[in-house]
DNA sequence: GCAAAAGTGTTCTTTGTACACCCATGG
DNA sequence: CCATGGGTGTACAAAGAACACTTTTGC
């Protein structure tokens, strides 16, 4: 049998979440994607090909679910987030076209892709409850505002600023860094870098995030 | 490559968290285990894994995680929670010994199904907060009782038998059958069915189950 | 009649949510 | 000087956790 990857790739942009495809000269849109060479490890794997289709690297990725791809192969779907703005694209040798589309207005997909994508949407939207996600859609330096910006794009509902500032700073997920940006007018914003450990935007979330200090995400 | 597949089965039996092992004559302990054969469905072959493995048919599974097995095969862990009452086990033909260990006194397993277990554990242990999933590990009709004690073992503490019963009754996961039974002396017991819905078990819990009405679990 | 398990409500504490104003800068 | 986004604290509402006694049966 083959066995196959996938990478489901978001980021935030401009307020909108978007999602990674490429496309080969002449065919469809795809996600990226690669076959796993006998005895190389999956995510070795799935990284590779994120690489290959976009010339994109050094990206963490997490497996999603293995799908059946008949008639004789399966492939292991994986989710990756990733700041844009660090991560210019550049397609591959075989790949005519890589670009950036919002995810809720994809070209048409090829069958199964859509299963994946639409996972790796749920499951990001799900870790927004216990993992500061947003971290790796954000630069190295960010402010609480564009932290607060990435939560609602992904939640996909407003977020009170004061709450919201107060839990991020009370889980100790990011730390000052000292410096300042001033964005056009006002006021002068204070930038943070992630500080690492967990976060839940609200309510529901925040408990569960305490209980899992391991627990909900793969091994290894 | 070789497509291999392997299930963790749970069970609750006599107040311990149990795991369904076998071996071949003269080999080690194993994971109920088998590989996909050319266009095979993944969860086809790990239902069929079980079968073979231990004669046990007709239960539900859920896609874990796919392990690399170097050199040449990955491994796609399910997890399975029966009642043991309700399936008998009997060793297949290439199956020396089948039986049920105590989750927490195992013998040595081969590399790399410790980490499938693992994950099964953890992942079931996760579950108890959003999924009602004790009535997988009980007979069709069982008291409230029998239930409690079912999520004791899995989360390992005692939980409160008023606000148990309250939050079982509340969610509509199970409904009277209208049956009682004596067991024993003590004041006989109502016996319940599942309802099919989400339940938790208590607070950080039935707050994410209200949301989730689909979301973490695997697709399709 | 007593030991053993089933069944039933209320109070208090913790957590979440809603909300309004002053501050620093650019234009 | 005003428009724009940044930054701060409090009061109310909801949810969760803790808790004791009565009922029904077997022995």
């Amino acid at each position: 049998m083959r066995v196959l990857v996938e990478v489901a790739v978001f980021t935030v942009r401009d307020r909108r979440l978007d999602v990674l495809l490429a496309r080969g000269p002449g065919a469809a849109w795809l996600l990226p994607a690669g076959s796993v060479e006998n005895g190389e490890p999956v995510d070795i794997a799935a990284a590779a090909a994120v690489r290959d289709v976009a010339g994109v690297r050094g990206i963490t990725m997490e497996q999603l679910f293995t799908f059946d791809r008949p008639p004789d192969a399966v492939c292991v779907a994986h989710l990756a987030l990733i700041d844009a703005g660090r991560h210019p694209l550049s397609p591959g040798p075989d790949v005519a076209d890589v670009r950036w589309f919002p995810h809720d207005d994809l070209p048409t997909l090829a069958d199964g892709q859509d299963a994946a994508l639409g996972y790796g949407l749920s499951r990001l939207r799900a870790k927004t409850a216990y993992a500061p996600v947003a971290v790796n859609l954000l630069p190295e330096l960010f402010t609480l505002g564009e932290m607060q910006a990435v939560y609602e794009v992904l939640l996909g509902r407003e977020l009170d600023s004061r709450n919201f500032r107060r839990d991020v700073l009370a889980a100790g997920v990011v730390e000052e860094s000292g410096e300042v940006r001033a964005e056009g007018r006002g006021r002068p914003a204070r930038l943070y870098r992630s500080a690492g450990g967990h976060f839940a935007v609200d309510a529901r979330e925040r408990r569960v995030a305490r209980q899992i200090s391991s627990g909900d995400d793969p091994p290894a």
